[in-house]
DNA sequence: ATAACAAATGCACTTCCATTGCATTGGTTT
DNA sequence: AAACCAATGCAATGGAAGTGCATTTGTTAT
């Protein structure tokens, strides 16, 4: 088990109170998080470190930035070996519409997607929308 | 071929000339548009108006709302006989990351997408990033 | 035709999120 | 300990979405 600290030197990225704890937040959410999710949790925080934070994060791909329709961005965790800039590792996510939060469904990965002749695919990210476990039961 | 008064009243949309210059305008383009778009084209009319049209267009399902991934809304008409709402109808769209435009490929529907039990899928956005036919070439 | 009503438009303003510039703090290295 | 660079905090900006209200325009009924 990789303590955090390792996992940001591997990382290259620089070790400091703040970033080890803003990981580890989100290692105990399970869901994607909104910036604003992250500045309600550090009260005593400045937003803009927080922002800067989660943008190094992106930076090193250790998360990566979800776009759910809901017109804020929200971020997640990537799993350990992913590659998120890989098109073959794209998983999809999933964004309830009843209890607002978003997952990543890393299991469920997307199928090959064609497009016309001349348009060259780089990245595709799907979203499914609907009701997540918890709500439907 | 339909006129533009009969797409409007065929869908219980009162005319005014506002609304028919705007629809006409969707017509020519042949990419989704942001709302900038739109206000850069009619520099006369007021932001609100325009914004409403578009709200108003939606609701009766004459255009749709794309969400691209670039954080900003855009539009883009309806096919004729599409029907939105319905999710087997659902097409993708590709973003090109060279010319910022946003196409809808109507031709490409999106493939079923399978969850995992308990979630219950309503809606899917499915958005290819990359190079489009004519910047490729 | 005109009065009465409803819908559409225009203006002003607000809110929210994303982002940046700059000063300050803190940690590393020589 | 000095010098340096990265991280943080504060203040401010910009852009897009959205709302309230007054005004104008179009429709309907008398």
């Amino acid at each position: 088990m990789e303590t955090i600290e390792q996992v940001l030197e591997s990382k290259n990225i620089r070790i400091t109170a703040m970033r080890m704890l803003i990981y580890k937040f989100l290692v105990e959410k399970e869901v994607a998080v909104t910036l604003s999710d992250i500045e309600n949790a550090f009260e005593k925080a400045d937003r803009t470190t927080l922002y800067r934070t989660i943008k190094t994060f992106e930076e090193k791909d250790i998360v990566h930035q979800i776009d759910d329709g809901t017109g804020i961005t929200k971020y997640a965790l990537c799993e350990k070996d992913c590659n998120c800039e890989i098109e073959t590792d794209l998983h999809l996510h999933f964004h309830c519409t009843n209890c607002n939060k978003t997952i990543c469904l890393t299991e469920n990965k997307i199928p090959k997607i064609t497009v016309p002749d001349g348009f060259i695919s780089e990245n595709v990210n799907l979203v499914v929308k609907g009701i997540c476990d918890k709500c439907s039961g």
